[in-house]
DNA sequence: TGGTCATATGACTTCATGGTCATATTATAT
DNA sequence: ATATAATATGACCATGAAGTCATATGACCA
């Protein structure tokens, strides 16, 4: 946890720091994200920075904890309206999809948490973000059973992890390879989301669904 | 590439130097991967390693040729018989899931390729990899359509790149939480791997084909 | 035996990192 | 104006990394 002071930090650097700081844990992997480059873009002094966090991964830990968050908040929007279980999986594979390609730092973030410092404080945030989408799609899955839209013969935990592989970076990767640009080109060139349309990838969501739909669904 | 010196070492130490290195960089990201750390744990001195590669990245990109052509000729050894869409690709996601499990190490090193040094050289190798994986699925899948196994309507290269996410690491993660053990605790504790029988997995396996099948295949 | 070539060595250099700390600056309150 | 507390600073430290190189060792052939 970022100690008091960090608060106190008028609104503006505060955003500065950790915006650089984003960008740090975005486009390097932790161990090779230096705080020394960091400090040096924010304009801030290396001391500085040790009056707002206690090391190194206090601030990613941070910065991984708002883009969670963020991404949590974007995503459960979708969830308002009751409906099947299929068109509810559907708008929440799109908008995690739209949230990666439109703060595709925070999704990097995420995505690099994955290196973790020798055997992993890091590795276990990211296994709890992990656990609960899958029993959040698992009880989703369960609920649909009862309700008769999925059939009863599918394990729930095996299927929702799959829900979980596909939800995650995976559209977007793909949405990225029909456009030949790879993830660091596309963070490198914001002009490029340009080209990627909400129809776009609401008709790539569809496409997936229309197979996942007729795998999961009940027999009629 | 090593230079010729390396393959003129006796069998037995260039063995080893291999195991030490594979071992390193499955435990630890590339970048904190340390070649002081394998060169004491292989017994030769810092310079003889200069004899036998360029550098750290020669290094590791050799060990991950390895073992990526370990997986595939592990692999690809379920291809001889010829049978229909379905049976292929459940004997390839059982062959994928259970060389995972018996050589963690191997897909370790491939997994952590994602961890570029800046922008990445190694990057390209590991899209290389994915690349060629997706295509042969499309190819799997378009064989199928012909064949009238797999229903035309839905888009190749989109349900390949569904595939290929259902192959990696997924499924031997399944299998592992199933157990409530780390990818870290199972590289550290090999006798684990006793609880994963070959049924263990083949059940898996055709649970997720219980779904994708009726997915993917044409509606009789 | 002497000479030549391949291999082995580890002290050393260079460099960047995370982290510290005594000191300087600024804001606040009296 | 003065005292006190909060914040900022960057030179500095310890550490460990990749990579170098002059020298030593050993193998093989004449």
């Amino acid at each position: 946890m970022p100690k008091p002071t960090f608060f106190n930090l008028p609104e503006e650097k505060r955003k500065r720091i950790l915006d650089v700081a984003m960008d740090e844990f975005a486009t390097y992997p932790y161990s090779k994200a230096s705080l020394s480059n960091i400090v040096a873009r924010a304009g801030i002094a290396k001391g500085s920075m040790y009056q707002y966090f206690d090391d190194k991964k206090d601030l990613y830990t941070y910065i991984l904890d708002l883009a969670a968050q963020e991404k949590m908040s974007y995503v459960k929007r979708e969830l308002d309206q009751k409906t099947d279980f299929f068109t509810t999986f559907e708008r929440l594979m799109a908008a995690g999809t739209r949230f990666n390609l439109e703060h595709p730092q925070l999704g990097q973030v995420v995505a690099n948490a994955l290196d973790v410092p020798g055997e992993g404080l890091l590795h276990e945030l990211y296994s709890k973000g992990r656990e609960m989408t899958i029993e959040f799609f698992e009880h989703m899955l369960k609920e649909g059973m009862e309700k008769g839209e999925i059939r009863g013969n599918i394990d729930p935990r095996l299927a929702a992890t799959l829900m979980y592989s596909l939800v995650g970076q995976g559209l977007a990767d793909y949405l990225l390879e029909t456009l030949g640009v790879t993830m660091h080109e596309y963070l490198a060139n914001p002009e490029i989301s340009q080209k990627l349309t909400p129809e776009r990838i609401e008709y790539v969501v569809t496409e997936v669904m229309k197979i996942l739909r007729s795998g999961f669904e009940a027999q009629k």
